[in-house]
RNA sequence: GCCCCUAUAGUUUAAUGGAUAAAACGAGAGGCUUCUAUCCUUUUGAUGUGGGUUCGAUUCCUACUGGGGGCACCA
């Protein structure tokens, strides 16, 4: 196998550099950035040049020499050139017999075992109770799934949540929007004590033809408005203490709340294929923050203010400015609900890393929390990492960059958008006349999901990203539906040939006009363990990409079912073009259709 | 004011400190009697500015400029 052929030169580089003196030599091979440099090179000898101080030309003519006398296994010929590479290419046999590795190997191909033994614990789409799913959202909850998969792709043991931030004032502003905007009669009072024996006197969301979530968001919205008046505050204010004091008509409303928000936003997570583990209830652990606040306090790690809050002290340890982990009044804040759900994260699954998929705007409280915990002794800095994700910012028609903001009503839904790609994808099947109905509208729902999760995770996910909604329409070039259609005509040609895989290949030692594609199949794994160093799936989106391009141009130039000596080999090179493209969409979270 | 992130073709995005900075969209030219043209071929065009480290810098350091985010009792 190709990746024992590398093993084995890299071991016997490294061997050569321990002989000439370097102690703990670091080798390893990468993809050539060409063909004209082999398959895979190595910098070596720039690297270790000056520690032995030779040139490095020299050194990389030394380090040949050597490797060519061992005569490696699976290499045709290895080269140093100019400043010092040394370039290795295989023999067309290693290259075909990693064809029958990626066949043999099918859904497995690409798996791992980079993190086998690990324990990790990823939060994210943590769901905010006023408001339906936006394209952040959407982001959030795509670069989370991702990374539970790539790393349950390496063999670790990964678990997935989310919080219910259930608690606090905002619930309550939603409850009084409820109250004071969803009566059928107006002139009902907006009173939790009327409401309670008097429920079928306010809208559901299904008699207002409603999906729950956007109920939701009307009500927040509402309530918000509200809120500006004084006499109203007051109201909501008193809303949080009955809830704390656990009101039991307070508590009803504040689930029935509830429960719209998050069957409205269940909807899309579903819909895009969300699976978290467990949820953990903001109201069944926040009070055990404050006894680790406590504890932190007796053991002088925090500091009381005059007005009784109690305040970190990460200034001369991190170098971080502190944050007050309880209130003046007793209360506890975010951070506090935190500390006790870190805890308690680690102690349910044992977990060795723990990471959060937040948005960038967490970062210093983020930072803040896992120092405190560390101070606590719950776990180490160097565990929890918080992977942010940027922006989705918008394009208005004159091009400029715009952050959503549901205040100018710019916000993007993500049903939205899904529905949008749908209307344009099924549009074109209608035209075509292709499929019967049910066929169309499956199709067409899947290459939606397809096109807007791609979108997303074809590019850094740290970095922000503007959004154009005519472009996710437009789904042509480097898109979802592009690596979809090569996939479809990958089936295609399997499906014409007969049964796949049956055939014995005929191994073709000869490479052709597939040369480059037979080259980029070997480079699937790679994409994949850079992916999972980088806790990023971009690498394999644009893995991808290259890989449909290079297999469209091939099969632009050249017919594959042609009935030649070579045909049985051909197929084996479609057969392990789809599997990878198959693998590869699979670790996107995108499901492969076999007709379009 | 302080802290963090960020700057690549006209636009949207790639590039473990490595070789000629890679694609797509847009604009121009061409290609289906064929395994699905949602495709292919081709032309065009970029590392914000000044220093530094290095054999080698889009990548690391530094200053400046522009953009975004954050800064104690909100979430």
């Amino acid at each position: 196998m190709v990746k024992d052929i590398l093993q084995n030169l890299e071991s016997e580089i490294s061997n050569w550099l321990k002989q000439a003196g370097i102690d703990t030599p670091v080798v390893f091979l990468e993809r050539a950035v060409d063909p004209e440099f082999g398959e895979y090179s190595t910098n070596v000898g720039m690297k270790y040049a000056k520690e032995l101080s030779m040139s490095p030309l020299l050194l990389a003519e030394d380090l040949v020499t050597f490797l060519a006398d061992k005569n490696p296994y699976g290499v045709e010929k290895i080269e140093f050139v100019k400043p010092g590479f040394i370039n290795f290419y295989l023999t067309n046999e290693a290259k075909i017999e990693h064809l029958e590795t990626i066949i043999n190997a099918q859904n497995k191909y690409g798996q791992n075992t980079l993190r086998v033994g690990e324990s990790w614990v990823i939060e994210h789409t943590s769901p905010n109770p006023n408001k339906a799913m936006h394209l952040g959202h959407l982001r959030n909850n795509l670069v989370g799934m991702s990374i539970v998969r790539l790393l349950k792709n390496a063999g670790a043991e990964v678990a997935s949540d989310a919080v219910y931030n259930n608690r606090g004032i905002s619930i309550a502003k939603n409850m009084y929007g409820y109250l004071a905007h969803m009566k059928k009669n107006p002139e009902a009072p907006t009173d939790v004590e009327y409401w309670s024996t008097h429920k079928d006197e306010w809208f559901t969301p299904e008699e207002k033809n409603q999906r729950p979530d956007l109920f939701v968001t009307e009500c927040y919205v509402l309530g918000e408005k509200d809120f500006a008046n004084t006499e109203i505050e007051k109201q909501v204010r008193q809303l949080v203490v009955d809830w704390e004091a656990g009101d039991t008509k307070v508590r009803e409303l504040w689930a029935l709340v509830l429960q719209f928000a998050y069957d409205g936003i269940n909807l899309t997570l579903n819909r895009v294929g969300n699976h978290w583990d467990k949820i953990w209830y903001e109201h069944e652990h926040y009070q055990e923050g404050k006894d680790y606040v406590g504890k932190g306090l007796n053991e002088g790690k925090f500091t009381k203010l005059e007005d009784g809050a109690i305040i970190s002290n990460l200034e001369a340890d991190y170098g971080l400015s502190d944050t007050v982990l309880l209130k003046k009044d007793g209360t506890s804040l975010y951070i506090t609900q935190d500390i006790a759900l870190t805890d308690l994260k680690k102690k349910t699954y044992q977990a060795d890393k723990l990471v959060w998929v937040v948005g960038p705007d967490q970062t210093l409280a983020l930072r803040q929390l896992f120092a405190v915990c560390e101070q606590l002794g719950i776990g180490k800095v160097a565990d929890f990492t918080h992977v942010t994700y940027g922006y989705v910012g918008l394009r208005d028609e004159s091009g400029a960059y715009k952050k959503m903001s549901s205040r100018e009503g710019t916000v993007v839904l993500a049903d939205d958008v899904l529905d949008k790609v749908k209307a344009t994808v099924k549009a074109r099947f209608d035209e075509e006349g292709k499929h019967d109905e049910s066929k169309r509208e499956e199709l067409a729902e899947k290459l939606a999901l397809a096109a807007v999760k791609f979108a997303f995770l074809k590019s850094d996910s740290t970095q922000d990203v503007s959004f154009d909604v005519n472009q996710s329409v437009d789904v042509q070039g480097d898109s979802g539906m592009y690596v979809m259609y090569t996939y479809v005509r990958t089936r295609s040609i399997l499906k014409k040939a007969g049964a796949p895989g049956n055939s014995q290949p005929a191994v073709e030692v000869s490479l052709g006009e597939e040369a480059s594609l037979v080259r980029t199949l070997l480079y699937f794994e790679d994409v994949v363990a850079k992916s999972v160093d980088d806790l990023s799936v971009h690498h394999v989106s644009q893995y991808l990409l290259q890989l449909c391009s290079e297999f469209n141009s091939w099969y632009a130039k050249e017919s594959i079912l042609d009935g030649s000596s070579r045909e049985a080999y051909k197929l084996t090179v479609v057969e392990a073009v789809s599997i990878t493209i198959r693998n590869g969409l699979a670790l996107l979270g995108i499901e492969t259709i076999k007709e379009m």
